[in-house]
DNA sequence: TGATATGATTTACA
DNA sequence: TGTAAATCATATCA
């Protein structure tokens, strides 16, 4: 292909340069080499007809020239040897030499073609520096990772992601491989021809005066045709990089929704961050762990839970008694928790049962308390289904930053038992909420639609709340 | 199959 | 740079 074009055109420059070689040779005229091989065999026929009237005759002889030129390859190579070694060692010889030097000065054969320095091409510059980001040049750097991490960051599923994240790799890779191997050989074959051609100049050298930077120049021109077949082999390599990568962001469209268990851990932080349901960057940090997603994931989670929630109020209503319900029953347990402990470490504590201070509730357990709050939540048994209070309630103490403290406990038991009780009586009122009263209300919304405090986003880990007040914006 | 829910992207802004 | 808002695109459901 391009490799095969080249060599002909290179071909084609010698012979025109042989082809000249044979005019000069011709117009020479009073230097006769006759009896004696010229420049590979090539027998100089006897001038004739130099008074320019016959041309016919001239033109016959530059048809031998040619004929014998052509038949070059004829010969044996030991033969067109001996006939170069003849031609080297004639007496004429030097004197034939600056005859050509100084035809060659007459014609400007010498600086003919000489041009200057190219700039170096935007546009391989360009390839060069997308190969390089790609992975697929240089050093190499996990195959790529910037694009594959990139858009494994912004797609969710850890585990297909992880999956479709490692065929791009391995695609790419594959890219990088070809992309080498076909370098490889392009610099080997220019390398190989650069030579040869270098050593043919040099050889041809003491037979016409071709000066080195004449040789340079031909290795310019050689290494300047295989560069362009190099920029088709980047471009094409960039050509497949973007198609690998355009079709990974594609397949990385095609959304999956997130896991319920996910989507409930998002809720119950919304909602009880509600006055400002901003999480922090730990805050995302830590959401993003527990719901296997990624930290923009979350971002964008949370932005589309503000912007929907904040557009309608009403229709979140449910869902947001739904999870207030979810973090009661989690305080609660958190304060049966604390009171259990706090009986365990004081053994002196007069008061063995919990009891509230209206003396409305007695709760002996946290089973019997969960139970208890269930019925309340829905004015029957069984209707509302909470089958995983006791997780939902650990992934919301961890979700929190604390992890229930029990030294702490003692010192919290009253807030605990505080907690309770506006919970308790919070959930009084779930029954009227069914019923159309609300028991949440849109309070951390300004008048104007935004957040209070918006530009102080809380954190998942808030020292100063403890596990009680996992609500306490909701319990507002 | 259309309506709705929902995750992702884009754009503008402070 | 994070967020609001609009929008897109796909999943899910009746």
């Amino acid at each position: 292909m391009s490799f095969s074009i080249c060599v002909a055109q290179c071909t084609d420059s010698l012979a025109a340069t042989m082809d000249d070689q044979a005019r000069i040779m011709q117009s020479i005229g009073g230097v006769s080499l006759a009896g004696h091989s010229v420049q590979g065999g090539m027998a100089l026929p006897p001038p004739h007809g130099h008074d320019g009237t016959d041309g016919d005759g001239r033109k016959q002889d530059i048809g031998d020239i040619l004929h014998q030129i052509m038949t070059i390859t004829d010969q044996s190579l030991d033969e067109a040897q001996a006939k170069k070694h003849g031609l080297n060692c004639h007496r004429m010889k030097p004197a034939l030499f600056s005859v050509l030097c100084e035809i060659k000065e007459k014609t400007g054969l010498s600086i003919r073609g000489a041009q200057e320095e190219d700039p170096p091409d935007p546009q391989l510059m360009r390839l060069d520096n997308m190969l390089l980001a790609e992975g697929v040049a240089g050093p190499e750097k996990g195959g790529g990772s910037a694009a594959a991490a990139a858009a494994a960051a912004a797609s969710g599923g850890a585990a297909d992601n992880s999956i479709e994240h490692s065929d791009y790799r391995a695609k790419l890779t594959q890219i990088r491989q070809i992309y080498h191997t076909e370098l490889e050989k392009y610099e080997q074959a220019c390398n190989e021809f650069t030579t040869h051609v270098m050593n043919l100049l040099r050889e041809q050298s003491r037979t016409r005066p071709i000066s080195p930077k004449e040789i340079e120049r031909m290795v310019g021109i050689i290494h300047r045709k295989f560069s362009s077949i190099q920029m088709q082999l980047k471009q094409s390599t960039c050509e497949a990089v973007m198609i690998l990568r355009s079709r990974f962001l594609d397949a990385r469209r095609k959304r999956r929704n997130f896991s319920k268990q996910a989507t409930e851990i998002l809720n119950e932080y919304f909602y009880s961050h509600l006055s400002n349901p901003y999480p922090s960057e730990e805050a995302k940090e830590e959401l993003a762990k527990k719901c296997s997603i990624t930290v923009s994931q979350v971002s964008n989670w949370f932005g589309n839970k503000r912007i929907r929630y904040k557009k309608n109020i009403g229709k979140f209503q449910e869902e947001a008694n739904l999870y207030a319900a979810k973090t009661a029953v989690n305080a609660a347990h958190a304060a049966a928790a604390a009171v259990q402990n706090s009986q365990a470490n004081s053994p002196t504590t007069p008061n063995s049962g919990f009891q509230m201070k209206d003396e409305e509730f007695q709760l002996d357990s946290a089973e019997s308390k969960n139970t208890l709050l269930s019925n309340m939540f829905t004015g029957s048994s069984g209707s509302f289904n909470l089958p995983n209070s006791g997780d939902m309630f650990l992934s919301m103490q961890s979700l929190n930053g604390d992890s229930y403290q029990g030294a702490q406990v003692g010192a919290n038991v009253q807030s605990q038992v505080d907690t309770l009780r506006h919970v308790i009586s919070q959930t009084a009122g779930y029954n009227d909420a069914l019923g159309g009263n609300t028991m949440y209300s849109p309070h951390g919304l300004n008048a104007n639609g935004g957040w209070q405090d918006a530009t102080t986003p809380s954190s998942v880990i808030s020292p100063t709340e403890g596990p009680g007040s996992v609500h306490s914006d909701t319990s507002n």
